[in-house]
DNA sequence: GTTGAAAGAAAGAACGA
DNA sequence: TCGTTCTTTCTTTCAAC
């Protein structure tokens, strides 16, 4: 992970469907050089995929809310399976699991807030591991799609 | 928005960087037809970007926490200078502006649990419009890349 | 809106420094 | 590890349907 790495990261967190000689030429190198980087980013796990990103109304998601979670029993087992059926549902968009007081956070959207009620009501309030959950609607979203890489340095303190 | 549009948005979520080619042959289209439709979902603002996934490992980035926000007082402008100021912030993910009982939540990342704590005492505690924050760590995160558009039906009861 | 053909551009591999 | 070259493949435009 040296600088040329950082940059490339940069470059295709920013635009991911930019060619590999734009992206050469962006960073002065060869674009052979510029190729070889981009695959072994992507060998190391480093580079997880390119997705596309579609706005959530055109999707039919006008509405976005958070949900907290809280399941009984506490085990392996309970928090697995919630976790994974939870995630397939067409309306979740990320399921947390959290350190504290609530067990998970939803990421969940839907269409308005009538579609929203109904599926708190029908795919989580039916599911007896659930001991209580709250729900706050998300009035607006800023999401950082280019990320740095932090610097190296021990905290303060 | 018909079946060609969702079938070309889905298969841009799940991977942005397969060519026009692989597009239309996956599609039973012309690459000329695939291509004429990406770019009009473009002009449309249906397709906001592109954006490569990194690991956050590799951006020093192996902790993640949930930070929900108080603040006071209530005002436009104290709303909107807290999230703009917060989401410049390096180790910020994400920030979601609520409804309900938190007004903020913050999708953070730092280096290790001291960078976390850190970034909580110098970016957090400092503030004078913050009355109260509450941090959960998070264990596990299960993130859906390929959203699908969600039927476009009206909801029970 | 959709198509196929043609020109220009990029990807991918081999090889050398 | 990087740059050059070459072949294959893809992108993009445009006239026609």
């Amino acid at each position: 992970m040296d600088e040329l790495d950082s940059e490339i990261i940069r470059l295709l967190q920013t635009d991911a469907r930019q060619s590999n000689r734009e992206l050469a030429r962006q960073l002065g190198v060869a674009p052979s050089t510029c190729l070889e980087r981009v695959r072994a980013l992507t060998r190391r796990g480093v580079i997880r995929g390119y997705h596309a990103e579609i706005e959530l109304g055109a999707l039919n998601r006008g509405v976005q809310a958070m949900v907290s979670v809280q399941v009984r029993p506490l085990s392996r087992s309970v928090i697995t399976t919630f976790k994974d059926s939870v995630s397939r549902l067409p309306e979740v968009l990320s399921v947390f699991v959290l350190a504290g007081g609530d067990d998970f956070l939803l990421h969940v959207t839907a269409q308005d807030l009538d579609h929203l009620h109904a599926f708190l009501l029908d795919r989580l309030s039916q599911r007896k591991e659930i001991v209580g959950f709250r729900t706050s609607v998300i009035f607006q979203r800023v999401h950082n799609t280019v990320l740095s890489r932090l610097p190296d340095v021990a905290a303060e303190g």
